[in-house]
DNA sequence: TGAATAATGTGAATAATATCACATTATTAG
DNA sequence: CTAATAATGTGATATTATTCACATTATTCA
């Protein structure tokens, strides 16, 4: 499926037209131009084009592309015709409101286990059933449910040490909320998320204008 | 402050080389070379001084950066030598997860209003001691207490409408955590937040390697 | 059928960004 | 004081990403 080397960008934008097209998938449309389909994603027509390009051509000429194809073809780029398991990693007031949404199932993400090593916590029932289980359990319980990735939403301070213990258990993708920055092996893909930076951006633009 | 057109990336790392150097801080490192900041933010040594440079000079040649220096020369370069007010609108889940959490506050940002819709949660007071208001208050509210940016994490159903409202409250800076891209006049600036995007670059990832 | 129209796919041009490489400046030690 | 060393700041270069512009292909309608 892949061809020439990527840019991340457009890995990232394919995310973005995919969720549009999903949307307008729901409001029944089912054939868009890439001018109209920029628009809604605050794009130029070309870049669509060309992100598509990299992989093949999708579109039909003079008319657009089929909604309901380009998601599922865009799906197969991005490796989503598959489900994926999720594991959580501190179950405190992010973990939890995280684990509690919606929107991961949706999209074909799936929590097949949690942890803490708060005491209190361990055993207890989340809504969607998962039991917490203790953070001494990660390596053996990641293999058994063969967990893809893990999610780190401990204090700053321990999550080096998390990450290392995911790794030790064979975990490639990290999706890192704790503010620092951590270390692995080149095997091991981070995504950090991180909203003060965000709001630092804004702060700037607010400061010194666009 | 501002010389040229800056990039926007260089925004986002110095704000990351700025949380780094404050951990360093911390650990009472004042002397720092861009080689080994470098390393600790996973850039080009090169990079960073590069995007120094579009503002000044800040460092010591043969020596390195102060680091607490350097941490105050990154605020002023992104206007957060002073605080900025936040307000949170849709305190369901994540809104009052985000909300109770302690480093914004340690990065200068303060919550200083909070709206829903629900009835049940209108008049309540939050851990931080605000009480939540009716979204039909926003207005006044906002103009009142000086909000700066506005926080939505509403469902994604609500996300246009309210925004719609802080740009006619004359808000200039929004962050997004609702999974729709929100359509605003050019002179407001929008970060979005959707995690779920993240989750897709890792399933690339492991889907096609590095 | 054929002309008019619409919209893709893509090579070429442009623009933006990152990296290299080294001249410059500070420090240390002999 | 001078030589050796360290690390910045920056012009030049390389790389990467975006946009343009148009040839190509599909559709519609007279
Ligand atoms: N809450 C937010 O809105 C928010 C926003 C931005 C970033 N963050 C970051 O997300 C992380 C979590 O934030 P929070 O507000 O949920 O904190 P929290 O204190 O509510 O939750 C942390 C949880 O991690 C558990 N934990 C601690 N050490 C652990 C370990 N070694 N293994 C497994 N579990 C462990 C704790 O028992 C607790 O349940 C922090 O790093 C925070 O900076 C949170
Ligand atoms: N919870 C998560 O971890 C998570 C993760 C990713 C994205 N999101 C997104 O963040 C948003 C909120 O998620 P949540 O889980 O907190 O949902 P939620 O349903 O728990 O909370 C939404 C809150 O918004 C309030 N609300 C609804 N309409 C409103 C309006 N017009 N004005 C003001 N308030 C209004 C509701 O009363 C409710 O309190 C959603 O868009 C969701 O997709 C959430």
């Amino acid at each position: 499926m892949k061809f020439a080397k990527i840019p991340m960008a457009t890995i990232v934008r394919l995310s973005i037209y995919m969720r549009t097209l999903q949307e307008l998938l729901e409001d029944d449309v089912d054939v868009i131009s890439s001018e109209r389909l920029a628009k809604q994603c605050g794009v130029n027509p070309a870049q669509i084009r060309k992100d598509l390009a990299y992989f093949g051509e999708f579109g039909v000429r003079g008319v657009g592309y089929r909604v309901n194809e380009l998601v599922n073809q865009i799906k197969d780029i991005l490796g989503l015709n598959r489900p994926w398991n999720l594991a959580m990693v501190g179950l405190g007031n992010l973990g939890s409101a995280l684990i509690r949404h919606g929107n991961f199932i949706k999209h074909g993400y799936m929590f097949t286990a949690a942890f803490d090593i708060d005491p209190q916590k361990i055993g207890k029932r989340l809504p969607n059933g998962l039991i917490i289980n203790h953070v001494d359990e990660l390596e053996e319980i990641i293999k058994q449910r063969e967990v893809h990735v893990g999610i780190i939403t401990t204090p700053a301070s321990e999550a080096q040490s998390v990450a290392n213990q995911l790794v030790l258990a064979g975990i490639n993708g990290i999706l890192n909320f704790a503010p620092v920055q951590i270390q692995v092996p080149d095997c091991c893909h981070v995504e950090n998320v991180d909203f003060t930076i965000k709001l630092d951006s804004i702060a700037y633009h607010l400061s010194f204008g666009s």
